[in-house]
RNA sequence: GGGCCUGUGGUCUAGGGGUUUAUGACGUCGCCCUUACAAGGCGAAGAUCGCCAGUUCGAUUCUGGCCAGGCCCA
């Protein structure tokens, strides 16, 4: 026995930073223990991490998340496997040009595309600095040193390869299509970039003629799109109008270039209480209108050009804007009194999320990656891999099995990757750069080793350097890609596509996709559609889909609801001495929480415990505090009490000749809590793992196997104190996936070597007391020892007696007659 | 509005037709400073297993509907 190496009375948030500090300030020691070794011989696992978004703020659950993501890195080292956890950053896309936009009060296209680029780029370096700090504070073991940038040339490059692989093969095509779009920012948009706002509307009800004469009242709140009306339908089962249906009525406004009649048709969309209960179907007042046209096969009119201005068709109203056009198609329908009633009423417009702008459907060449018909080979592959948790698939079938359209890629956008194509002068042919380069044809003009292709059929023509003469003047696309082209490979990306063929043999499929349920329908799905296109393979061995964190009532965390928690104030809690404090308005009042320390350990811990992966779960500091610090500090006791014992003199190595029968015990118990949390790990369920350390190291361990065995440590018994630390030393090396800065600290003061480095998992050093009948005999016992100490401690109390002090009269059971002297020694019985 | 996921004491969780007067942990409350640790010990309170029907001899468990929260879509 002698001083306890270890001073500090607990684990303490400034320690913890010290720890870290020295951690990522030696960038050489770093990669030797987290770096990712391509050429190893080792199982590989690659994690396709989520490149965040940097965007000033980062979102507790999300750090959270990523936390449980280092997590099962740390632990698949630990059970041998040679990890790459990569840190990558998603860094293109609209956000950021709005960011710019609404810095600077200037609209993208009022600047130079160049200028406006160069903005971007300054603006989220910003970002992403403060970013890699927060990954760095909740203990992230990335690869660092391989840092990615979505926005940089290399993963640009192959962001535009794969579309040349691709639209080689004929599964990106080019056609002219309905698509939302956003006159204002001049952009196509996504349907997920939708949303709607109340707005006071004109209901005109619009008086028509059929060609028999008769006449046809048809309520519209978009009279401008009479020129683009393609059909006109009534509902199947409405008797007011069978006779009309199979006619022709005449459109009541004047247009040009098309046919003046369209058809009376049913369909059964139709909602026949609705105004007269008279549908004219327009491209494209709405997307039943798009899917109205495209059932009948009607061939669409292009009614807005991409100004947001009428065209042609549209006669009179040419020119004029999608407002200025309805309120004159009004006026010309009054002075030919054709109208018979105008009504205000509200109306949901659909607008642009971010401009808040109201979008039109127009026809517009984009390109699109065909997915239609992959769904049922994809489905197959997706049965391949393995989900966690395996309910959380449905997500992704659920979308899968409602997949009725292409996808379409491209956007009239700037900080994005740029669509890699040429036109010839004659529009005959395209012109493709070679793989691994990044091109910007906005500006560009093509590489060395670019080829020339039919622009229709896609096949080879000739190299650009041989065909250059006879090309013209050529025209580069002006559009870029939506930014799911470039999220959708991240996955080849980190697993060495187009960089490192031999690590992409053997890392194909990327070993783990870990990400939130929201985007399963996007990330998830789009990156499986490219693999599969690609290699007719599944993207992922694994994919991991985690809930979301809400706020201590399980709400979501909005800026509007002033409920939302930043994770710095959380990770920083207790640093210095400052405590944290949050003000969040709950369902009925606003309530203030108040922690003195927390950290990244404990945060960390909070998580593994706290929530089954899958889940949404409730973030409340006050309780992260309250529930787990106190777990720290009670293993960092068990630590410091074991460290005034001296280490038995022939190493941890060597097993004694003999062990009492209460140190066997605690081995046999401690050989299950080896087994348990091996199997979790290996299946990547942090919850189990995570509480069966907890367990262990909090109950039997040190309150009953201790307590047996002190007065036998202060005498010095090297046996007893080899167990002892054999345990703490195990303990502290399964725990260090979850707390490893806690654990590097505990077991480099303690044993010299930190547990974060330890790619071995422990092995029972008694393989006899595992699963055999000796092991199953001695944990036998553990309930009945429990409830007798139990009792003592209790008649103890109930006689005004100390713990310490010795007592009489008590019978020990005969189940525990091995560890009877032991018994006899802690509770002084006489 | 639609589809899907989730719903067990304050929180997290086990269980999955009868052995359940429902497991465990934390938190809460009461009493106790006992030499690694009030970060500890002993004890107590706290749940009609979201609600309503149905199937069944019997439902927290199975089925349907509803409600609440969430995700995605409109």
């Amino acid at each position: 026995m002698g001083e306890a190496k270890i001073t500090d009375k607990r684990w303490s948030i400034d320690l913890e930073k010290k720890i870290q500090e020295e951690h990522y300030s030696n960038p050489k020691k770093y990669d030797s223990i987290y770096g990712f070794n391509p050429k190893s011989e080792k199982e590989f696992f690659v994690i396709d991490t989520p490149p965040p978004y940097p965007s000033g703020t980062w979102h507790i659950g999300a750090v959270a998340q990523y936390s449980m993501i280092d997590v099962i890195a740390r632990s698949q080292r630990l059970i041998g496997k040679e990890v790459y956890f990569p840190w990558g950053v998603d860094r293109n896309g609209i956000n950021i040009e709005f960011t710019v936009e609404k810095k600077t009060g200037k609209k993208m296209k009022s600047y130079d595309r160049s200028e406006f680029i160069n903005l971007c780029k300054e603006t989220i370096e910003e970002y992403t600095v403060a970013m890699r700090k927060t990954a760095r504070r909740v203990g992230l073991s990335c690869d660092f040193k391989r840092e990615y940038l979505t926005d940089a040339p290399d993963y640009r490059a192959v962001t535009q390869s794969i579309f040349v692989d691709l639209f080689k093969k004929g599964a990106i095509i080019e056609d002219l299509r309905p698509n939302i779009y956003d006159p204002v920012e001049g952009t196509t948009i996504a349907d997920a970039e939708v949303e709607r706002l109340t707005r006071n509307t004109k209901l005109v009800d619009v008086i028509w003629e059929a060609e028999s004469g008769e006449e046809v009242i048809i309520s519209t709140t978009r009279p401008e799109l009479i020129c683009a009306c393609g059909v006109v339908v009534v509902h199947p089962d409405d008797e007011r109008y069978s006779e009309l249906v199979g006619k022709k009525i005449k459109l009541p406004l004047n247009v040009k270039n098309r046919s003046e009649y369209v058809e009376i048709r049913t369909h059964s969309s139709v909602k026949s209480e609705f105004g007269t209960g008279v549908l004219m179907v327009c491209s494209f007042g709405d997307q039943n209108d798009v899917s109205i046209f495209r059932e009948f096969g009607l061939k669409p009119f292009q009614a807005i050009d991409l100004r947001g201005e009428l065209t042609e068709i549209s006669g009179p109203l040419k020119g004029l804007s999608v407002l200025e056009a309805r309120e004159c198609a009004i006026k010309i329908l009054e002075e030919n009194n054709r109208i018979s009633k105008i009504e205000l009423r509200e109306q949901e417009v659909p607008v642009s999320e971010r401009g808040k702008n109201p979008v039109e459907i127009i026809l517009l060449k984009e390109w699109y990656v065909k997915q239609v018909h992959m769904q049922d080979k994809l489905t197959e592959l997706v049965d391949e891999i393995n989900f966690i948790p395996s309910r959380n698939k449905q997500y992704l079938i659920d979308w899968m099995e409602n997949i009725t359209i292409d996808w379409p890629i491209s956007r009239r956008r700037w900080y994005h990757t740029e669509i890699p194509i040429w036109y010839s002068e004659d529009e005959m042919k395209v012109i493709v750069p070679p793989s691994g380069v990044y091109v910007q044809p906005w500006k560009d003009k093509p590489p060395m080793g670019s080829q020339v292709l039919d622009r229709e059929t896609k096949t080879y023509v000739g190299d650009f350097e041989d065909l250059k003469s006879d090309l013209g003047v050529l025209v580069g696309e002006q559009k870029v890609f939506d930014t799911w082209m470039d999220s959708s490979n991240s996955n080849l990306f980190v697993s060495g596509y187009l960089s490192n063929e031999q690590m992409f043999e053997k890392a194909f499929p990327t070993g783990i996709r870990p990400q939130g349920k929201e985007i399963v329908r996007t990330w998830l799905y789009y990156t499986l559609l490219k693999s599969a296109l690609l290699f007719e393979m599944p993207g992922f061995e694994n994919v991991w889909i985690d809930g979301l964190g809400m706020d201590p009532w399980g709400r979501k965390m909005s800026k509007s609801l002033g409920n939302g928690i930043d994770a710095d104030s959380v990770l920083e809690c207790g640093a210095g001495g400052r405590t944290g404090s949050w003000k969040i308005r709950g369902p009925e009042k606003t309530v203030q929480l108040k922690a003195n320390k927390i950290g990244s350990e404990c945060f960390r811990l909070w998580k593994a415990c706290d929530a089954q992966v899958g889940d949404d779960f409730h973030i409340n500091p006050e309780e992260i505090e309250k529930k787990y610090f106190g777990v720290l500090t009670k293993i960092f006791n068990v630590a410091r009490f074991a460290s005034q014992f001296n280490l038995p003199k022939n190493g941890l190595e060597t097993n004694p000749k003999s062990l009492s029968n209460e140190d066997q015990w605690i081995l046999a118990e401690f050989s299950d809590v080896l087994k348990i949390v091996k199997l979790a790990w290996k299946r990547m369920d942090i919850y189990t793992a995570a509480q069966a350390i907890k367990n262990f190291s909090t109950g039997i361990f040190p309150s009953h196997w201790l307590e047996m065995v002190k007065s036998k440590l202060y005498d010095g018994d090297e046996n007893t104190a080899w167990t002892l630390h054999r345990i703490v030393k195990d303990l502290l090396t399964i725990f260090s996936p979850i707390c490893p800065f806690f654990t590097h600290y505990l077991s480099t003061t303690l044993y010299g070597k930190s547990s974060v480095e330890i790619r071995d998992y422990p092995r029972l050093p008694i393989p006899e007391l595992g699963e055999t009948p000796l092991g199953e005999n001695l944990r036998k016992i553990t309930n009945s020892l429990v409830s007798f100490n139990g009792d003592v401690w209790k008649v103890k109390k109930e006689t005004g007696l100390s713990l310490n002090s010795p007592v009489s009269g008590i019978v020990i059971p005969e189940d525990l007659d091995v560890v009877k002297v032991a018994l006899e020694k802690m509770h002084k019985l006489e």
